[in-house]
DNA sequence: ACAAGAGTTCGATGATTGTCTAACTGTTCT
DNA sequence: AGAACAGTTAGACAATCATCGAACTCTTGT
């Protein structure tokens, strides 16, 4: 399904800080993985799988989102969140760029 | 010179969450990206290029030694210190594995 | 031995942040 | 309408952390 050329290109360096900072908390990598991992994942199922209010999986859950790491909709009462894969690669990649050249001496 | 195994495989679950904590500061992430451009890079070189005090980038640099994406040696008085890229790809490719499948339905 | 320079270590401080409880909004079902 | 459930928001608190100045160690050159 084309995925859409979305976040292909580079990261605004607002979202690229914003993604690491995401990333700095090894719970909200976990969140992100059982995000990933699983097909309906609501509040309530993932709390379930973490010792933390639900209050706190809200929170970080609207973390991700505004890195761009996660889309989240409603849906009826339910909250239905998906990875954005397509970001995450263009962080690596950002990454990977910026701190590419320097080590091999070809250049 | 074929740059060893090192770190090629999976990161130890200790040193992923340290060395996204360590990218998790915009700074830091600026002296790395310094680093890299740079042949000679002691603390002195880079604290021309940041509006930080020395006790600060000394403060960086050790963790960045700690997460393993930089390496660091004395030569005299000075600090020889090199982007461990090896490092860094396995953690984006680490990251990428961990929130990997789940999106595509084919699994 | 002495001075100067490069980097480290030590507290201290202000800002950020992960977490909680409690109260709230919104949805579904009877 | 009312109860039960899903998620959000607000305020508070503790922990972490980036930063600094100052004192320290180690090296180099005189």
């Amino acid at each position: 399904m084309t995925t859409g050329r979305s976040a292909r290109e580079a990261l605004r360096p607002e979202q690229f800080e914003l993604i690491a900072k995401a990333l700095a908390d090894p719970r909200r990598v976990a969140l992100l993985e059982a995000i990933a991992s699983e097909k309906s994942c609501g509040c309530t199922t993932l709390r379930s799988k973490f010792p933390v209010s639900k209050a706190t999986i809200s929170h970080h859950i609207k973390e991700l989102v505004r890195a761009g790491l996660v889309s989240a909709q409603r849906q009826g009462q339910f909250l239905q969140c998906r990875v954005r894969r397509d970001v995450l690669e263009a962080y690596t990649s950002s990454l990977l760029r910026r701190v590419g050249s320097g080590t091999d001496p070809a250049s």
